[in-house]
DNA sequence: AGTGAGCGG
């Protein structure tokens, strides 16, 4: 069971699935320092993505790449308000980057969407919803490409 | 543009 992340979902156990939401991609990641032995620079070095804050805006990843943004909506919106979602597509060849957006109308429902998506089936893929980082800001003035992370104001 | 981690224009 340790390659059952980004399988077709019709490949992984269903047994194994019931109780495998984010937390399984979680664990492995900030379990490793309990085997810094394994991985001795692990400790300090590896600051394991912090998990973003609680927000309306969902990141939701592990899609299939057949499941449109209509899609997206219909399968959140059985958890509360949906007032935005959005499968993110290649801007050329207009085929799903695999990952999507589901914005909340309020944080009481992003939590519910989190707490009745996440792990689940869509489209025979099983999918991943956490909080979305705060976005990018947009700036259209030029053609310079956006900053690094961490360095916006 | 090989199914696969990712945070959008």
């Amino acid at each position: 069971m340790a390659m059952a992340m980004r399988l077709p979902a019709i490949a992984i156990a269903a047994t194994e699935m019931a109780s495998a939401p984010v937390g399984l991609r979680r664990l492995f990641c900030s379990n490793a320092s309990k085997f810094s032995f394994l991985s001795p620079q692990a400790n300090a070095e590896t600051p394991a993505r912090p998990q973003a804050e609680p927000s309306t805006n969902l990141f939701v990843s592990g899609l299939s790449k057949r499941t449109t943004s209509e899609g997206l909506r219909t399968a959140f919106a059985q958890f509360g308000e949906v007032a935005d979602a959005k499968v993110v597509t290649d801007r050329v060849s207009g085929y799903s980057k695999g990952f999507g957006f589901v914005r909340y109308t309020t944080l009481e429902d992003s939590a519910k969407g989190i707490a009745g998506m996440d792990g689940k089936f869509l489209d025979g893929w099983v999918i991943f919803a956490e909080y979305a980082r705060p976005r990018e800001p947009y700036r259209p003035q030029n053609n310079m490409p956006p900053p690094p992370y961490g360095n916006r104001y």
